[in-house]
DNA sequence: AATGAATGAGCCTTCATTCAT
DNA sequence: GATGAATGAAGGCTCATTCAT
């Protein structure tokens, strides 16, 4: 629950150090003394300072998050003084860039990603704090692109739709990089990217709108 | 590599009971104990049959991949003579019912999903076998709606906006089912999913070329 | 539950190596490290051939108990035929030797003394299937000695007075050793101790049935 | 060895919560952490006061025989003014009600069961202070019952038949109450079951010195 | 050809103990 | 003087794999 380091080196090296290899290995290849030898602290240190893997593993999940949010906030795309369609371009980008990051803190979204795609029950957690504030974000700021008369589902949908094609990129990297290695590697592609998801999203909901209105 | 079964009853049966195991738990969780209880076999026959625990999770993937193939053939998406249209709705409809099948063959699903967010060696053939075509074919379709001038990565960045988007309700299954339990789970609702991604898709391809044309 | 050796060599090696060393050392000192060492198997045949510490030792009881009635049976104390002095004689000293028994096979009565003072849930198989039987053959002798007129719990109180002076030699061995060596340690000592055992009690059952005929 | 508290009342706390877990865990089962939080004091602390888990043990049993025998004193038993007779009745209604002690106390006998039924190094001190001196009683006592002409190891064996069946009560406790639990249970039956053994052991020396004597 | 018995490597965890403060 | 942090040894158990049959 101590969502920031430095209050004690061992146990935060033994945190980072959790998050790198859970993100590497998945929880049940990761084991307990490969953490504690890349965190350089004695083998019996996750029981001491955690209580066991499983509790190392929702501590990890939880600090992941919490830095993955601190190092790229929502920003603009909480902002209610700007026009959605800024808003929904602002997410994107954050989102994608967040999801791409390739740095230390890039393990925080492997992890998320593996909880997502083999949930345990710390999934839930991460729900409430990290996913439903951006999902309730996006379900403001859709409807004011799509227009009215769309049932709740229907925005979902829509929702679903932007957030899934950003998180193609993460999720089934491994097939992106092999089928089309050159849309998402470097910063220059990421942007290009971010900008296709945002313009291939405002074209589908603003054709939506307009599609619903003349009905 | 043997796609079809029947050569041998008790490798079939260890075959079939490892796709389910191996969806389940992963591959990880999943212990060869297990699985020949499942197939009613000696807890010897992996190693016998197929060298492994490591081969027979290999063996398992091609088998479920070729399996899903059968089950659900592209049809009316690889029919050159329809409109390009109408077979990018047909690829979406019969995508997402793929991925959403919760019969027996419904396992083969997630043994991909879990390879492709967990790759083994194993995922370069898989890619080869199965995923290519379909890249392929939407490679072929794609260009017609969206309209001359665009680069490759700009296509590839269409196909994946599009997979992406039939993918999300796979690969992040957890979080739709928690966040909005109503939008794919009954056969309707992924009938209606289909159609929205289709009407989704459809629109932002058609505004992209329209504003490229004018331009 | 298979009470007789010889079925499979590994597993009753194992079986005779866990009774002698949870009878030195107990339960929680005795390591399956060190019965396997003993036994010449790997480590992990516990869990393999019992599944797990705890299911040895309840095994092991069982198998002590079964071969400690095995040699030493009650034999006259059971001859309904004899009269009942003959037939408490006969458990006495039975029993004691029983208890007294040096050999591999007095490895058991250590450990069945051990389950007693320190019980598990096997204490509830023990009494129903070694110690019940007993008691009821007592409770059969008894009040033919001790005359009519008595409670069930002055009849019990008997039972215990005479189980008591040999469990004595048993279960506080430690000390009887160190005050007074010469009462048990041979063969002679043994018998002249059931001797005393036998006669003790005899006259105090017939004290009491006298003194109760009188009043 | 120091058998008074209030020195150093995190030493006492310590001493008398050892007390209270070794005699419910045994030694093995006992945690020093146990100990220490019942203790309320740091967990280094036995270290710090008695040198280790094995020390802390012997000055508890140490210190839980000399309670113990303050709160029981031997009183009439000890008595050379009184009539043997007397004199046994009395140790043999201080002694079980010793043993049957069920208040804080109670831990005490429990320890020291589990003592001599599974001696440690520490049982020496054990004998020489608190048993062999009751013992000696005894060993005054009989004598003037049974009579002349008895060799030392008759006398010891009508010693250990007296307090073998109070310890029958402690040692097989868990026996008792599941054979026959209505003779031991409640205060009354305490006093009976003292009585029972008063009466069947003097009955019993009385025989024995009469029979030598007719002889 | 196919299996049941057996194995050994490795994992998580517990716990008495130590050491710097 | 007394403690909180940290450790290393050891324990029970799981599991993929092997081997003789």
């Amino acid at each position: 629950m101590s969502d920031s380091p430095c209050n004690d080196p061992s146990r935060d090296r033994l945190l980072l150090a959790a998050v790198e290899i859970f993100a590497e290995r998945g929880f049940r290849d990761a084991t307990v003394r490969e953490i504690c030898a890349k965190a350089e602290v004695n083998a019996a240190s996750v029981n001491y300072y955690f209580g066991g893997k499983e509790k190392l593993y929702a501590e990890a999940l939880a600090f992941a998050l919490c830095q993955a949010n601190q190092r790229y906030p929502l920003g603009d795309a909480l902002n209610l003084g700007l026009p959605a369609e800024q808003r929904l371009i602002a997410f994107i980008q954050v989102f994608l860039h967040k999801l791409m990051d390739n740095t230390a803190l890039g393990h925080h979204g492997k992890l998320i990603a593996r909880e997502i795609a083999d949930p345990t029950s710390a999934l839930d957690g991460i729900i409430n704090t990290a996913i439903a504030p951006q999902f309730a974000m996006l379900k403001e700021v859709i409807p004011s692109l799509v227009g009215p008369g769309w049932s709740e589902s229907d925005i979902y949908r829509c929702i679903l739709s932007i957030v899934g094609q950003c998180l193609m990129y993460k999720h089934s990297r491994s097939v992106v990089d092999r089928i089309c290695p050159n849309v998402i590697a470097s910063p220059d592609e990421i942007n290009s990217t971010a900008d296709h998801i945002a313009k291939f999203s405002l074209a589908a909901l603003n054709h939506l709108r307009i599609e619903r209105t003349q009905t």
